[in-house]
DNA sequence: TTCTTACTTGCGATTGTTTGCAGAAGCAAA
DNA sequence: TTTGCTTCTGCAAACAATCGCAAGTAAGAA
């Protein structure tokens, strides 16, 4: 596993500067294990420090989705996802309907990426998508939401 | 052109009913000729009546989703745009460095959405995708943000 | 036509997220 | 160590979107 250190020297080698609340949010994010939002992460870090602001979370939740330390995934429901970046490029199926979601690896998009990328010449972003639907125990019962 | 009088039909067949509130909703997604956000689409609607609500454009904006009747798009701007769901289905390519928009046919999504059934049991809505990336023109000039 | 009832609306409050600003603090150089 | 520059933070306010509730109203029944 990849020290969370290493990770903040990252982002002083990239002119940022290293605070003891990007050192506590990001320590959040890897304790959270995945899948978390921003309020949850907040939380975790209110235990360390209960003077770290809910924008400053938000703010260094950005600079590391930016600098690609973590992934922001929205999965439909309102509230961005944050997890390190550090594990195996995958995605999501989420059913919109019984809320159940699924990882999808990434060589399921491969063939699209690269007739995007044939075709239109077009470099997608394939990161961490989320693809909205219906799973296999939902979709047979046509429409009719609980 | 499909008249918005037999959209709103649909809304009554399926019991809902014909507001005028509705009906100048509709009409606004109509004239605005695709690509809307909510808040123009209410700018639009408050010319005709000043006293509706923008709640009331919002959870309009959602049955007409809901309904299949518009289709809600997220471009990555942070505000939703709107457009009325009667023309062929298609879905976009937007440059992250220029902004740029490319129309993407239906069929280069298809052998995924099949596999996805096939290998996964999971119907994806596919009804109006938007992949992020960056077009020709800018992934060639690597990194550097203007 | 009037009545009735469930669906809709406007309003205000709330949620999740972002932004502007002034003071605090990291970091490189002296 | 101190200085000085710049970035970062906390705070408060703005923002897009949603929700709860009481009053309003569409549409079928009588």
């Amino acid at each position: 596993m990849t020290h969370h250190y290493d990770l903040l020297e990252r982002l002083r080698a990239q002119g940022h500067r290293l605070t003891p609340q990007r050192d506590m949010i990001l320590l959040a994010v890897h304790d959270a294990g995945g899948h978390a939002s921003a309020e949850e992460i907040h939380q975790q870090v209110l235990l360390q420090n209960p003077n770290v602001d809910l924008s400053t979370t938000y703010r260094t939740l950005e600079l590391l989705t930016e600098m690609g330390i973590v992934y922001r995934t929205d999965m439909g429901d309102g509230t961005s996802r944050y997890e390190l970046a550090e594990e195996e490029m995958h995605h999501h199926l989420v059913c919109r309907r019984c809320g159940r979601v699924m990882d999808l690896s990434h060589d399921v998009l491969e063939p699209l990426q690269e007739r995007l990328r044939a075709d239109y010449g077009f470099a997608a972003d394939f990161t961490h998508m989320v693809f909205q639907g219906l799973c296999e125990g939902c979709h047979g019962e046509s429409t009719g939401e609980p």
